[in-house]
DNA sequence: GACGAAATACGATTAAATTCGTAACGAGTC
DNA sequence: GACTCGTTACGAATTTAATCGTATTTCGTC
């Protein structure tokens, strides 16, 4: 709930790579690449390209003691969600956190999600 | 609450434009740049240019049967924030609404938005 | 029908994102 | 210490977004 700005932004390109990342824990770019390549017909140079840009960009953190670099994603996945959805928020809700979520809400289809929501709220009742 | 797929995904600059005409209703580029160059220092044909880009992506539709052509929003605003929500919750939330939702009330810091959503879910009670 | 103001059309520039080929490098193996 | 394989570094090409200057067009007015 806490309110610290966030100058994160990450590009699509980087975010697949985070949400490998997040998932992983911290990895080598060939971790990462493999991951990524049994979707996606990505070269592996270009995966670390990316990680490399988003190390200057300090969007990730990396160890480099070992000759394959360990990476990491310098901030948690929450963070990352929260600096996102302010950004929609700002851009295309008018700032209106509760309009987002009822546009969210309905448009939510799956029954097992508005489950999930209604539990949500009534914990928030609380 | 129906699912229709979107093919918009309006740019930032193109999703500034569209907030305008949704607000204003059908413009023209001069009475568009008049309320956009309030804010921000943008030039008259830069917004010209977007529209006519928006106009061939079909994000926007314009009657030119004034010299003047005006434009208007080819989709809702619904609509777009619907996609744009489904967009984010593809990308950085696993395909999970609930965790968007989730995160957004978490992160949600004025009371007024909280009072709101409350209402919606016990609207939504029913 | 020429003039001028205001509009559109066009094309060039810049910046960012994405991709990947090739070069250089490092560490273990023979 | 040379070879080789896997790694990083570098740089170039491509694409898309965004911006705006200049050329062209249009229409009312005289």
């Amino acid at each position: 709930m806490a309110h610290d700005n966030s100058p994160v932004k990450p590009t699509e390109a980087e975010l697949t790579l985070l949400n490998v990342l997040w998932k992983m824990g911290p990895a080598t770019v060939r971790q990462v690449h493999d991951v990524v390549s049994s979707t996606q017909k990505t070269g592996y140079t270009t995966v670390l390209k990316i990680l490399q840009i988003m190390h200057e960009k300090t969007l990730v953190i990396r160890d480099e003691s070992n000759r394959a670099h360990v990476y990491a994603a310098a901030n948690s996945q929450t963070h990352t969600q929260t600096s996102l959805i302010r950004d929609l928020i700002s851009k295309a809700f008018g700032g209106s956190t509760s309009k987002l979520v009822m546009r969210a809400i309905d448009d939510s289809t799956s029954t097992q999600e508005i489950k999930d929501i209604r539990q949500l709220l009534n914990s928030l009742e609380k």
